[in-house]
DNA sequence: CTCCTATCTTGACAGTGTAAGGATATGGGC
DNA sequence: GCCCATATCCTTACACTGTCAAGATAGGAG
């Protein structure tokens, strides 16, 4: 299939022709994060596979075993290095906003949908599919930091009950499930500029005390 | 696997032990359908498989295939069904609420949340898979008769913006997929007439002119 | 240099979706 | 009553998937 024949290794001479990957990859892990990421854009959450992950990082269909154990420990660690992207582009916006914790909450809110529809697979895996172990510590923390975070701004910003958390933070994830499938097209198909501005209007109207 | 053996079938008499299933289910395409939404709400979006559909149904494998097609096809079908029982949702809630248009709208946001609570598994079918069809002209118009619906009251309820859409569909949907998947622990774990009360209000601060 | 360990490959197995063709019932025409 | 056209369901087969077990390979510690 690959039409890599199974030939023995024979010490790396400028001769041989095909470049031979290293036996050893050097950085799997990692590469393979990657390959899975980009096999869940391409190909879709539902059709995502082990082996084709494998495939695209040049190395065994059982080369991910010893990294990640299973397929459900690659998509756990991919889950949880989003989470962290997730808190930076909340982060990326909320340094350019005003510092007021009203704007700090909104800012977030504009991250969060960010992140939504520059990487809508890799959102749906964090938040709508089974298949990562939520249980995992790493994955476990990764998430109760987002939820955090939120909880932490609703605060600052005058909130008291839950009816505040919960309104901004489902407003904001809304906004972003809905983006992220492209079913809010009057939304998503405006100039980024226009898009924030109707975003952060609409973010607004949940915040405590509006 | 099933202990049944391949054996020809017999006129039924009644000395015949094995009650014969006949070879004709009767209602195999709606009797498939419930098969599948029950083990998709036991065995979840990720591990669906259409044989455990089949075997569920009492009938072979491949018998799927006469009725849908493929996967594909019976998943289609599921979320076209799927969309109808969500309208009737809202319309159930609608019909107990109070008749201006904001109560009318507001029935229509809890109407959203009770199908995703009562049938999570489904309204992720609905909502952030791309197994089903969406192209297909049945599921296509049901979808999109959900979304009209929501369009007509807002509309309705003076809504004239993109924003004021954009604003209450998100929310609702926003508060229906956290439920779903269980992440608005304050929310859910009140008792029901309590938490029809935090969510009419939560829903009402999205609307136009609130 | 030797050996230990981590890393990666090969090969096998059960389970999956789908296609092709055979078996079985149902009903209409005679 | 008989016959067959059709719809329904089954069996078989194939490619693909995730996982496991066992072997091959490299790199580093001693």
């Amino acid at each position: 299939m690959t039409g890599n024949p199974p030939r023995l290794r024979d010490t790396p001479t400028a001769q041989d022709a095909t470049p031979p990957r290293p036996y050893h990859h050097g950085d799997l892990r990692s590469a393979l994060l990657s390959a899975a990421e980009a096999e869940l854009a391409e190909r879709g959450m539902e059709a995502f596979s082990l082996r084709s992950v494998a495939k695209r990082a040049g190395v065994s269909h059982a080369a991910p075993a010893h990294h990640f154990g299973d397929a459900q420990g690659l998509l756990t660690a991919l889950a949880a290095e989003g989470f962290r992207q997730f808190l930076a582009a909340q982060a990326a916006r909320e340094a350019v906003a005003d510092k007021d914790p009203a704007s700090q909450l909104v800012a977030a809110g504009m991250g969060y949908v960010d992140f939504a529809m520059a990487r809508p697979t890799l959102f749906r895996l964090m938040w709508q599919s089974n298949r990562p172990d939520f249980n995992s510590p790493d994955l476990g923390l990764a998430a109760r930091a987002a939820f955090q975070h939120l909880v932490d701004q609703v605060a600052e910003a005058g909130g008291r009950t839950t009816a505040d958390e919960a309104a901004v933070w489902a407003l904001a994830h809304g906004l972003a499930d809905l983006l992220a499938s492209n079913r809010l097209r009057g939304v998503g198909s405006l100039d980024p500029a226009a898009r924030d501005a109707m975003l952060s209007g609409i973010i607004r109207r949940a915040l405590p005390g509006a």
